[in-house]
DNA sequence: GTCTATACGTCGATAGAC
DNA sequence: GTCTATCGACGTATAGAC
């Protein structure tokens, strides 16, 4: 009789196959990339270093999955943070919530927040950061377009703010989350506040005079 | 008699090194990354594959001096963008003209820039990569402290502006530089418009009202 | 899942410099 | 005569096609 592969099996597989994933997760929250060597990645899973081939067929493509699924995590809590305020709530302050939020969450899981953010890795993961990029910067960009929409801030191209908001963001994060660095309380509360300014100036401020447009044509 | 280098051979292996590195140059910055094949290369360059390798330990190696190489450069013209104007331009316009050198060399050279912002590459490359951002924020600090310093700007942590306006402009330009995109000439000029702007806003207007504190304390 | 094409890196041989 | 830079074919891994 053939081989079928019943309910049984299938859920043994899955569960096989999330004790991966979740494992090499735990491992790059850690120490990074670095830590999650395959070898130790079945090791924490309970499993032979060969089964993880068995269902990933690279270490990156395993490496992928991990980011992707930590990431949309973050992205969705950014929005939820952004969406928590009710419906009668300021542009600028939905947008000082997401980038609260999001910084707050990086400076709490310092490590994994690097992974995601800036840390050497395999090209295939790197691919998914430029993916992920765009992904936070529409929650940004759907609420500048609505505070524009009804006036709360000043005509703009939405995308292209919060594209540059996501950039900005990042790249101030890439120095306190790095390895290298050990930020105080303070400190966290400081770069908040800096990155809240920065991201409401640059959105809600008016338009400069005419002539910025004219130096650039 | 025993070998020596000689002068002479020095300088054909000196030479040889350069065409190789010339080679990788130039196909990267025809087709990224990508096309910079060690076959490829060593083509270009008129020497054999295993001649690469005795110049360079790894193809990584090779790319990371190429990135290195060309990244200067464009901090060096970026910084000269900023240093080209008198000694009593406004600390705005230097901050304007060197985000509108970086960005329209970028576009002008779509496929270097693209190489060097954000194409997925090697974790060796990645890591220069962090490097030169920093590179690219301390030409902007310098300007944007000595504009705090005389009052030209309003108060504010230069090294933090820096870096976000960094962030910022890089991010902005993944999309406009995406091998997949083919910006017009007026895309263009709207892009730096809008930089400009970005960076103007971010930059030079005054500091919001300290509730902003009180909501990141 | 297999198979092929592509690409990285190595190695023994060779030519030429000292 | 000794040493080294170079060559270019080959081994091996991987990725993409079917």
């Amino acid at each position: 009789m053939a081989y079928r592969p019943t309910q049984r099996t299938e859920a043994r597989r899955t569960a096989t196959r999330e004790r991966i994933v979740g494992a090499a997760h735990d491992l790059v929250a850690r120490g990074g990339y670095r830590e999650a060597a395959v070898a130790a990645v079945a090791a924490r899973a309970g499993v032979a270093t060969g089964t993880v081939y068995r269902h990933f067929p690279s270490k990156a493509e395993l490496l992928t999955e991990v980011f992707r699924r930590a990431s949309q995590h973050e992205v969705d809590a950014t929005r939820a943070a952004v969406d928590a305020l009710g419906p009668g709530t300021p542009a600028a302050d939905r947008i000082a919530a997401g980038a609260e939020a999001f910084t707050r969450r990086a400076l709490r899981g310092r490590r994994l927040a690097w992974a995601l953010l800036a840390e050497p890795v395999d090209p295939a993961v790197e691919a998914e950061r430029l993916q992920f990029r765009r992904a936070y910067a529409d929650v940004f960009a759907r609420t500048i377009a609505d505070g524009v929409e009804d006036g709360q801030l000043p005509p703009q191209d939405p995308a292209f703010t919060a594209t540059a908001l996501v950039g900005a963001i990042g790249e101030a994060l890439v120095g306190p989350l790095s390895p290298t660095t050990h930020p105080t309380d303070a400190d966290a509360n400081a770069l908040v506040a800096r990155l809240i300014a920065f991201c409401l100036r640059s959105t809600t401020d008016q338009e400069l005079s005419p002539d910025v447009h004219r130096r650039a044509a």
